[in-house]
RNA sequence: GGGCAGGUACCAAAGUGGUUAAAUGGGACGGGCUGUAAACCCGUUGCGGAAACGCUUCGAAGGUUCGAAUCCUUCCCUGCCCA
């Protein structure tokens, strides 16, 4: 704990509100502190806007402290309504837990949960069991709803309709810091900036409750330069799961970064030191390729591993490098069977087929727009067939439009 | 519980018996220009079909009609006002 933990989150843009800065400093650079980030069970895995918090517990893991993750196997029962425009959707008891279950398991690729480094709670084994009466009596009484009403976080619902169950969330987020602060000495709760009202409501609880001082730290809600939401796509999330989201697509996602967001998202989304980054982000013009290239390889290799990244790199370098397809294999890949090729199959089937069109008749639509191509031939008509004669050594290359690329070979 | 206003495609929002697979905007997608960038220009945007055309869609289910997103009934959901 040489350098300053505290500094080098700021540096790297994690910080977006802290309840007290100056004790928060203290407490992350001077002692082993254990602290704690929710993350919601309301999908099999969490995708990239969760990468933040991600990021931030293996910093501090790293500079020593002690990370909790927390599932919120009771909360998600339940639904924050915080800075939302609608309602959650309800997801019953079995499928939560079962979410809960694989994002832990994603957690702990990141995170290594040791029990002394890092370590995983659910909420739900101690919510689940609350008994509302006591629960209103030794909780429910410290919150003004007035104060409540007040937040920022609820004002949009305040306008479009919020009903009691999820107003009731913040109690329960607060509950769990009481409950992590009683249990492990927690004194630290981050999450995102939308979360900074209940993180505070928590904060409070344990000063009333417990005459204790804790803190509280928020990270910025990331849009990228071009105001889209940090981890989502048209096509829907950037998934962390590699079958949710291929590891090459993991890779494309990021090369694809804006020119203006590079800096930012080396910062957060990389380990690699603030100098090599600065050296990186002052690239110009085409040369910011090359910063892109290593985002995208560090950003994969965090979540997919050092062998996956390699591959995705490769597999990208053969799609966009112009130079010969060797690393062919590398793409995604789907296998047809061979009487089928022998056959011919039309394009808009084999298209739809493999995903690289949502529907035959958008895939005639792209056909008919010059954006399909065959081994970077274009298909000029619906009745070009494609068949075996179309598998070259490394397969038959699709593409739809110039980056979404997959390969086809022949199933024997 | 009562009164009022609503639920239209990815989102917002027109449409109030046929000319509506459904205006317009945004988004998205494709092409062009580029650096797998941004900006800009052009085009596309329910499913199936080469096409003719067929099928499915306007909260849900029924009904009226030659014909409904549009009219009627019931139900579900949301907001506002009153309790």
């Amino acid at each position: 704990m040489t350098e300053s933990i505290f500094n080098e989150l700021k540096a790297r843009g994690f910080i977006a509100q802290v309840s007290d800065e100056a004790a928060v400093r203290k407490m992350l650079d001077e002692k082993k502190t254990t602290f704690y980030i929710g993350f919601d069970g309301t999908a099999a895995s969490l995708h990239a806007g969760s990468l933040v918090p991600i990021m931030a517990m293996i910093h501090l893991r790293r500079a020593g402290h002690r990370a909790i993750a927390l599932i919120g196997g009771g909360t998600t029962m339940v639904g924050d309504p915080s800075g939302r425009t609608e309602m959650r959707q309800i997801l019953d008891e079995t499928t939560i837990r079962s979410f809960g279950e694989s994002i832990r398991a994603q957690l702990d690729r990141y995170l290594k949960f040791d029990g002394a480094g890092a370590l995983a709670v659910n909420n739900a084994d101690w919510l689940l069991p609350l008994k509302y009466i006591e629960f209103l009596r030794d909780i429910g009484r410290h919150f003004s709803v007035n104060r409540m009403l007040a937040a920022e976080a609820y004002k949009i619902r305040l306008e479009r309709g919020l009903s009691f169950i999820e107003f009731n969330y913040q109690l329960l987020q607060a509950y769990d810091y009481l409950t992590l602060f009683r249990t492990y000495g927690c004194t630290l709760q981050m999450g995102g900036d939308d979360q900074w009202g209940n993180i505070l409501a928590g904060v409070d609880l344990v000063r009333r409750v417990e005459g204790a001082a804790v803190e509280a730290l928020t990270f910025p809600l990331l849009t990228t330069s071009a105001g889209a939401k940090m981890g989502k796509t048209a096509q829907g999330a950037v998934w962390l799961d590699g079958s949710l989201c291929p590891p090459y697509d993991y890779f494309q996602y990021w090369i694809n970064t804006d020119d203006r967001d590079v800096g930012r998202f080396l910062r957060l989304y990389t380990l690699l030191p603030l100098g090599e980054i600065q050296r990186l982000e002052s690239l110009a013009g085409s040369e910011l390729n090359e910063a892109k290239r290593i985002l995208a390889y560090e950003a994969t290799a965090l979540t997919h591993g050092e062998d996956a990244a390699r591959d995705a790199r490769a597999a990208a370098a053969a799609a966009f490098g112009g130079s010969g397809q060797k690393d062919a294999a590398s793409l995604p890949t789907t296998a047809v069977a061979r009487g089928r090729l022998e056959a011919g199959i039309a394009p808009a089937e084999l298209f739809a087929e493999i995903g690289l069109a949502p529907s035959r008749g958008e895939a005639k639509r792209l056909i008919a727009q010059g954006g399909l191509s065959v081994n970077n031939e274009k298909i000029d008509s619906l009745d070009r067939k494609l068949t075996l004669a179309d598998i070259g050594p490394d397969g038959m290359i699709l593409k739809a439009g110039k980056k979404k690329i997959h390969r086809v070979v022949a199933d024997d």
